[in-house]
DNA sequence: GTGAAAGCGCTAACAT
DNA sequence: ATGTTAGCGCTTTCAC
């Protein structure tokens, strides 16, 4: 309530209003009015009107003031989608920490935040083009909208991009193509013939990049186009309704490659229920998204998920965008590894005439 | 290399050393260097001089300076172990950050960040008692240590703690005792005889409850001691070896609580290979930190996991506080709900007579 | 028991 | 093409 509406207030207009001085408001603000020995009357009639009036510190004037001129502070953020999975951002936080907690030393200190913005609305969020912030941030979890943002925006501060590449910015992503390829050649290994890729609405750098690839492969290999299954979104219950409306409506499935793991883990659940074996009936390949691919039912394989390989290549480009390094890489590839677990080892030859619904 | 023995640097000190004003050294570094007119020679100075010298700007004085002073900033965090696995903390993101989108005025504008600490060593964290960072946190994933760290300091900023209980601060958890005695009342119900928990080997505030009523009420209910298996941590993998020690050294399971879920992940991988059926040879209870435990194979029952209960109650109170209320209660329980899933729904009557190893 | 004043590091308006 | 200066909001000596 009080803190709402009017605008904001500092300790001098407090101190004004209530005819004291800003020292005596400071002190009681901080708890040190007992060793400042003000008078428990004044303290308590300067703490009444602070929430009256909505006095909010500003926390750059605190710190401005009261820090040790001998600290060097790093300010280090991660800025991911609200809406995306937190798997990639947990390893990027995790190995930024490690990174950060060898560097620190009595004159340096580092803090690393993550900072979430809504999914293809980066550009709303306040503060970003500021240079009053940050030293510097890694992005991910970017949609096409906020990608074409930042290219024509170019943040004031160092950033290094993980998982797609845009103009103008340091960015780690995956070898594009070989993704897609893998998959495939892993379905067709697996004596699948209607390949299929499930894949939710909205796309990113990388997923998009995934897709074509996927399409492009099968194309060349088969001669034919797979089919394209959407989901709503990413929810695992989500991938299990694209799947059960295609097979349900007659469709065919005997080799699944999922852009994302969470819809894996839906189909799974549809094709179990339905009565399909997995890998028997419907090879699976999924991209290591989830940690626990390994241990899904059969084990899933994956070709890319090389999370920790990405984020071991971007941490130390960030570091060395601190330094004021010249020549940094625009672009950095990682190879993508493919782990092939069972849901992709059929173990009866020849492929199964399942999949009529 | 420069930015890190010698103490740091003002833009003052560059711009003495260079023999320029600060203004100067100010604009250039801030590249508005061109409608300054700056001389291209000088820029080129300035910014050499600040690489050698290793000058890292102090974003505190930005923010004081350039901040529109129409503007209120509430800088929010969410303090969780470096070690702890992310769902919660994500929930409690999410649930803060759509507050905080909603709270977002022109006058009054929201951060939130995570950071992190190393579990059990909360009080190394830097700047944590110190005032001049945050406006209010919620802190989550502590150890013992890091819990009695904050009853004796008491933190100088607004404070919800989630999931345990600390003496002086605003606390939400889970009600005790309800989850272990749900876990057992299960197992019994799905017939089990060799009632067994599974742990990872430090406990938090929770996991160590949870264990204590699950002894507690399976001794009340059976007459004697449940198994208590231990795994080094909390990676599948570590609960499966802890599994798979137990039945090769000729224990019997046939009903399975397991404090945190990714445990029972690696115990299902452990169960299944050994040729146990879930739940016809072992039932199975988790506790639904793991989003995906209807997506277990069989879906997991679960007695806990209302991390959106719990974020839901903490981040009113976390605004109750920044808002100055009083009277805000100490500790706020919420009731865990029980998920009966197909883990623990034998198909066939009587209990088997599996488990010799 | 309280006030006055200096100044943290930085930027921007106004001077040349 | 660059220097001077006035603060941003706050805490902390020092003075009374």
């Amino acid at each position: 309530m009080s803190s709402s509406g009017k605008p904001p207030i500092t300790i001098y207009e407090l101190a004004t209003h209530l005819g004291v001085s800003t020292a005596t408001v400071s002190s009681v603000l901080a708890n040190r009015h007992v060793e400042r020995r003000i008078a428990e009357k004044t303290a308590k009639r300067i703490r009444e009107a602070a929430l009256e009036l909505g006095y909010v510190p500003n926390m750059a004037g605190r710190r401005l003031r009261s820090h040790k001129a001998s600290t060097r502070q790093f300010d280090l953020a991660i800025f991911t989608s609200f809406e995306a999975p937190l798997p990639l951002v947990g390893q990027a936080l995790h190995a930024l920490q490690r990174a950060v907690d060898v560097q620190t030393t009595t004159h340096t200190r580092y803090s690393v935040a993550i900072e979430m913005f809504h999914a293809g609305r980066l550009a709303e969020k306040p503060g970003l083009l500021e240079a009053d912030r940050y030293h510097g941030v890694m992005i991910t979890n970017t949609l096409h909208e906020d990608d074409a943002f930042l290219a024509q925006a170019k943040l004031p501060y160092p950033v290094v991009v993980l998982g797609r590449s845009i103009a103008g910015y340091c960015c780690v992503l995956e070898a594009p193509d070989l993704v897609g390829r893998h998959a495939v050649e892993l379905l067709l290994g697996a004596g699948g013939q209607h390949l299929t890729v499930l894949r939710g609405r909205s796309l990113t750098h990388t997923t998009s990049n995934r897709l074509a690839a996927f399409k492009h492969t099968a194309r060349e290999l088969t001669g034919h186009e797979p089919i394209e299954l959407v989901s709503e979104g990413l929810q695992p219950s989500q991938g299990a309704a694209a799947i059960d409306a295609h097979l349900a409506g007659g469709g065919k499935v005997d080799g699944l490659f999922s852009v994302t793991d969470s819809l894996t883990i839906g189909a799974y659940q549809t094709l179990k229920r339905r009565g399909y074996a997995v890998p028997d009936d419907v090879a699976v390949v999924g991209v290591g998204d989830n940690e626990l691919a390994e241990y899904f039912d059969p084990p899933l394989t994956t070709v890319a998920g090389a999370n920790d390989a990405m984020v071991a290549e971007a941490v130390p480009l960030l570091f060395r965008y601190l330094r004021g390094e010249k020549g940094i890489p625009q672009e950095v590839l990682t190879t993508p590894p493919v782990l092939v677990r069972a849901s992709t080892l059929r173990r009866r030859a020849g492929q199964s005439d399942r999949g009529e619904g």
